[in-house]
DNA sequence: GTCTATAACCGGATAGAC
DNA sequence: GTCTATCCGGTTATAGAC
């Protein structure tokens, strides 16, 4: 059996995929011109409309292809748990398929997509994300049964919110600590953050 | 007593800084123009150049006039609750500045700056956090003092990243929730929820 | 201080040769 | 499939009249 054609193709597309990703998320989406994009791909300018026919499904094909398997990996995880897990599970499950070595160089560009709702609603939250905060937000109700439903969507935002932060400041945050980020440890220790919120009382008021 | 000519000058200057506080937070820096703006403020587009010399100058100032106030109200409640603060009292020094109706307008453009910190860490970081940073973790070791020093920081940048992602998300989260957002309730499931992950136990590995 | 007009440049996209 | 050349609209910024 020989190679396949689309492996000739694909390395173009994929040089150009790569050099987009890295860009999108160092220099955002409307801060990458698809100039900047050949000139790190070392492709030529007309490739990428030749392969994406435009900058907007170039940016949904980035996107795409890293969104698509995390929240596989998040889901299988939440499968894995059975369906009593614990706090600890179900925030790891969240978490832990963007702490893998593969996604690393997505991680700056996951962060800028999770951070730019507006842009993105329609494309990523409804076609991604809607599917993983009904299942984990009814995750979260089988660890923890007391908390009342609106509470459970809003405690997913926050986590959502830590998370995407260490993501979109992956950059800068070895400057502002002084030090590496020991990445397994971060992931350790959101996750006891987290959990200790999740299962936080109910502020006053928020009971019903 | 006249009024001054600053303030007629300040007309001009004022509306190009709350339409371009309004456009930078719907569609990011690089997603407005300067036309952009002036349509918006219905001042001609010399004004910009003329009163703020450049759009990076802008940015500047624009931000300038947000993050000031909102720091020192900070600092105030910290200092209001003394050397012995309870945690609710350092998060809710943290986050409920944000919460008061005349930042409001603001909101997703501090989200935005706060979820673009590579763009801003000079500007941003350095002249307005890292004093706000090196306080709060002060505070927090008098609230805990078992938390270790570099759990601390990084207990602050989850705070931190919970408190961005829903300012960040404001325009979305009513259609997410499928209800407008109540802004008094949020602040007080927000400090409910940050309150409980700070006090939460330091995960495995990170005790020293 | 505020305008019009324009300079100088960069952006995405495409036509057409190879 | 890949290149060069180019179109053309939008961008920041400024010069100069009023």
């Amino acid at each position: 059996m020989i190679a396949s054609p689309q492996e000739t193709l694909s390395a173009t597309k994929t040089r150009i995929l790569d050099a987009a990703e890295k860009l999108f998320g160092e220099k955002g989406f409307d801060g990458t011109s698809l100039r900047d994009i050949t000139a790190e791909a070392q492709v030529n300018l007309a490739a990428v409309n030749y392969h994406f026919q435009s900058k907007e499904s170039l940016m949904a094909a980035v996107i795409e292809r890293r969104f698509a398997p995390v929240n596989r990996r998040r889901m299988e995880l939440l499968d894995a748990a059975g369906p009593m897990p614990t706090v600890e599970q179900v925030v790891e499950a969240f978490i832990s398929p963007l702490f893998v070595m593969d996604v690393l160089p997505a991680v700056p560009l996951i962060g800028r997509v999770m951070s730019n709702p507006s842009q993105f609603f329609e494309r990523v939250y409804k076609k991604h994300l809607i599917q993983v905060v009904q299942r984990f937000s009814a995750a979260i109700g089988a660890a923890l049964p007391e908390l009342p439903r609106e509470e459970r969507f809003w405690r997913l935002q926050f986590m959502a919110g830590s998370m995407t932060h260490v993501l979109a400041l992956s950059s800068v945050l070895p400057l502002m600590s002084g030090q590496p980020v020991d990445r397994a440890a971060l992931l350790r220790r959101l996750v006891a953050f987290l959990s200790a919120g999740l299962r936080g009382p109910v502020a006053a008021g928020e009971e019903k």
